[in-house]
DNA sequence: ATAAACCCTAGAGCTTACTCCAGACTCAAG
DNA sequence: CTTGAGTCTGGAGTAAGCTCTAGGGTTTAT
């Protein structure tokens, strides 16, 4: 039977998703994740729960996402005075969002497809063509 | 026949990217855009390349890349030094990269998509699937 | 019982990417 | 020929997101 209790100290969070300690206590300063219990001496207690928040900031940000859009997301779940209705229509702008950042990542790709491509691996480069596919002008 | 030297000055290359003079002025110190010419009496004279330039700038920005790796995009063309078999070997590295960001991006919509549709409009939040989602470890 | 390796707080400092002056020149319109 | 909008340079200031330091307490192994 598993120990139910499997706390884990800020170092082993910091080191299982590649943060600093800094960083850990710098997100709970800023609100994305949780305030932890202590130990009766004052140390932070974690679950795995922290170490998945903290790896969905890192991708999100990786993504473009502020910290403050990243906390727009994790609060899709935690305020229980926000509804239903309300919660969809947030999360169906940011479906939006996140749908025209993949486009224009594939536009970006189907550029450098088209480099490597044009490049048979010989001679000097001239001419590319990663800023003329970009021209497609969606509205912000 | 259409003028040859149709030339603009900072403030339209600013207006057209919804950024402003300052940023302009601030991505040609950092190498993002070229030294333009210059009238006689020291005004910058720049082209629609520039405005391309900008907007590539600004749009890969929002994907979630830095200045540097911007510069990094770019100058896929600009040294002549470079060979195309070079060329060709960074653009498959930032298109590996590039996928991994749209994979990324799947998942964060997947999960919103489950959020939208989990609620049906009605009553307070308390659980949802985000961070469930993001659980896959892709090594970076 | 003491060293090594943790952890704590508060606050200063750093990097990136702008943003905003001050003080001066340029240019087009009236 | 003056006024107002636009531009110039150099340098200081700002916000976000960490990162580091000082000075101290805690835990574990020997």
């Amino acid at each position: 039977m598993k120990k139910a209790n499997a706390f884990m100290q800020i170092g082993e969070v910091a080191q299982r998703t590649e943060t600093s300690i800094d960083t850990i206590r710098f997100y709970e300063k800023s609100g994305l994740i949780p305030k932890p219990e202590r130990t009766d001496s004052g140390y932070r207690k974690y679950t795995e729960e922290t170490i998945r928040r903290v790896q969905f900031i890192k991708r999100s940000q990786e993504l473009g996402f502020s910290l403050k859009e990243i906390a727009d997301l994790l609060s899709l779940r935690v305020d229980p005075k926000t509804t239903c209705r309300d919660v969809k229509k947030r999360s169906e702008v940011k479906i939006y969002d996140i749908e025209k950042k993949i486009r224009t990542l594939q536009k970006i790709k189907r550029a450098l497809s088209r480099v490597a491509a044009t490049c048979k691996g010989k001679g000097p480069t001239s001419e590319c063509p990663i800023l003329e596919v970009l021209e497609g002008n969606e509205k912000k």
